[in-house]
DNA sequence: AGGGTCAGTTCATTCAATGAACCTTCGCGG
DNA sequence: CCGCGAAGGTTCATTGAATGAACTGACCCT
């Protein structure tokens, strides 16, 4: 996707999305602030769900921090561990990947509604721009509980696509640690 | 940008926003698709307002077109010319890229507003999700009038950006032919 | 016949993505 | 205190896509 030579053609384009797609614009970096909004946050779990090559995905959490969608965080001194997770300007994305899974799922041919994204505090499902058309208000991220749909593959080869079968609200971390299992 | 060997690597997630990637994730492709809402329709048109390469742009058109994001008419035959407009999948992208025209003014630093759209038939500016916060309805894009802001280039270099620089209907095409000019 | 426009295609070069292997720090078990 | 494994990377050879310049071809005008 996305390639990091955008700098150089992207900028001298006078238009905000063109700016935008300078910072996420690059293949695989919407997948990784999606993981995010998911509740990952550590390396190695970006990499087993996301399937991308080390390389690059350590070259796009460095981008992410250094444009500030991501802050990149220590959780244990021993040994060091640090973990990436979403800015204010991160969680401004929320709208992008909304609208961009929402044309996936309706524009897409064959496709079948893999997540359901509802408001927390109704119930309802969203609607096409992230709101709730129950209460009449746009619903943040934090807010929003994410359903399994018909599409979702039952059983994922990666612990992190199991973790991530059920209902769960955007933005709660992964279970990790010793009791981290299903216990 | 996001590349084409994207549906090896994408296919197998089981998600609506990587299978948008799929379809509009590579580098230049929402660039292609923007310009279709500012009125682009062809081949040079493109070329000369995006600054891609010739072989980069005659393969995302080709492309969109196979996704049915784009369809290729004739409009004229002799010579033969062909005109990509965008199609009723195509037109339901407008929420994306209002979304990441929105990030990319309000999140990315040092950005002045290039442009801004407003209810063409009230005047308000939109709303972030492209509603128009008067008449609380969502805006289809051919009810959007972009108009030029504080950050637009006055003098770009190529006629597209310049034909592009005063308020304008979305979607309503470049001036072309004989009276096409300045008239 | 010559020049110009439009819409591409071809091709050599550059640059990024891929995937495998390697490295380092630490915790733990024996 | 030795070996093992996990976490979070880095390095490197190979593949593949992007770039930009040149070329093609159909047509129109003069």
């Amino acid at each position: 996707m996305v390639p990091m030579a955008l700098g150089k053609d992207y900028a001298h384009q006078q238009c905000s999305i063109a700016r935008a797609l300078e910072v996420v614009g690059e293949r695989w970096t919407l997948l990784v602030v999606r993981d995010a909004f998911y509740g990952v946050r550590r390396y190695n779990d970006f990499l087993t769900h996301l399937g991308a090559p080390r390389a690059v995905l350590a070259a796009r959490l460095q981008a992410l921090v250094e444009a500030g969608v991501l802050d990149r965080r220590r959780y244990q001194e021993s040994p060091p561990r640090d973990e990436y997770v979403l800015t204010a300007r991160g969680l401004a994305l929320w709208p992008v990947l909304r609208a961009l899974g929402a044309w996936g799922r309706d524009e897409v041919p064959g496709a079948v509604p893999v997540r359901h994204f509802h408001h927390a505090d109704c119930g309802t499902e969203l609607g096409p721009y992230g709101e709730c058309p129950a209460c009449r208000v746009p619903v943040p991220p934090g807010d929003v509980e994410m359903r399994p749909g018909a599409g979702l593959d039952p059983d994922p080869g990666d612990p992190v696509g199991r973790a991530l079968l059920g209902t769960r609200r955007l933005l709660v971390p992964l279970p990790h640690g010793p009791e981290g299992g299903n216990s």
